[in-house]
This record gives C-alpha cells, sequence and structure tokens, in this order.
DNA sequence: GTCTTGACGTTTA
DNA sequence: CTAAACGCCAAGA
C-alpha cells in the first residue's frame, strides 16, 4: 500500500468514525485517531474535521478534546452552535465544556470495535 | 525548498 | 500541583 493511500484512508476513516457518532453522545480526538492505530496522531484528526467542512453529514460539534472541552467551537458558524446543537441532543454543555464527560463520551474501541 | 501554525495528547521536569 | 517539551503530520505563507 502506498503512503500517500494510507494518509488518504485515514481521514477517510475520521469521518467515517465521526458519522457514526450516536445522537446525545461524544468523543474525543485522541479516541478516534487511537481506534484508527494512530495514537500519537490526535491532531490529524483535528485537521481532518477542519476539512469536514467541505463534507456534508459530519457531526464535528460531537467531538471534543480529551477534557471535554470544545476546544473547536470557534470554526464554527458561529461559534456558539457547537455547544447549541450538543445541548439540543441532550448533553450539558457548561462554560464550553462537555458536563458528564464520562456519561456521554462515546469511545469507538468500545462501542464500535468491530 | 524552509518555516510556522494548528479542532490534541502524553510525558517529563 | 503547574509548565514546558515532544511527537505527529498536513497545509499555507
Amino acid at each position: 500500500m502506498k503512503l500517500s493511500e494510507k494518509n488518504r484512508d485515514f481521514f477517510h476513516n475520521v469521518f467515517d468514525v465521526v458519522r457514526l457518532i450516536p445522537e446525545g453522545r461524544v468523543t474525543s480526538y485522541g479516541a478516534i485517531a487511537k481506534y484508527l492505530g494512530a495514537p500519537r496522531s490526535s491532531r490529524m484528526v483535528g485537521w481532518a474535521m477542519n476539512a469536514s467542512h467541505k463534507e456534508e453529514g459530519i457531526p464535528a460539534h460531537r467531538v471534543v478534546n480529551r477534557n471535554g472541552l470544545l476546544s473547536g467551537r470557534h470554526h464554527f458558524n458561529p461559534p456558539e452552535a457547537m455547544e447549541q446543537r450538543l445541548v439540543a441532543e441532550g448533553i450539558d454543555v457548561k462554560e464550553h465544556q462537555v458536563q458528564s464527560l464520562k456519561t456521554v463520551f462515546w469511545d469507538p474501541s468500545e462501542e464500535l470495535k468491530l
């Protein structure tokens, strides 16, 4: 497999996993990266999300950082749309941070598995 | 071609 | 406890 193909695959997989996030749940960049076999490449997940603006059906608002902080809210339009949507799905968000993260967290390695 | 920046996370001091 | 360094790699300047 060529290296460039693998990179494309990584991005594709990121989009795929994000699409699979259930309503009312959130996951982290690191969890996705780890699931894809690149636990140290969480930044790439974030970069993939940046590119996800072109795509449709990508609930990027359900992806937060490890602390449950809505680190990417500034990339939304308007920036408040992210937490607004999360709240609309039943997730409690305070101060740009997901509450009860442990409860709503959706780990692809555990939930999706194989 | 290089240099910087970035939706992150872990490790080390 | 907090702060900084490092790894990771894709785009834009």
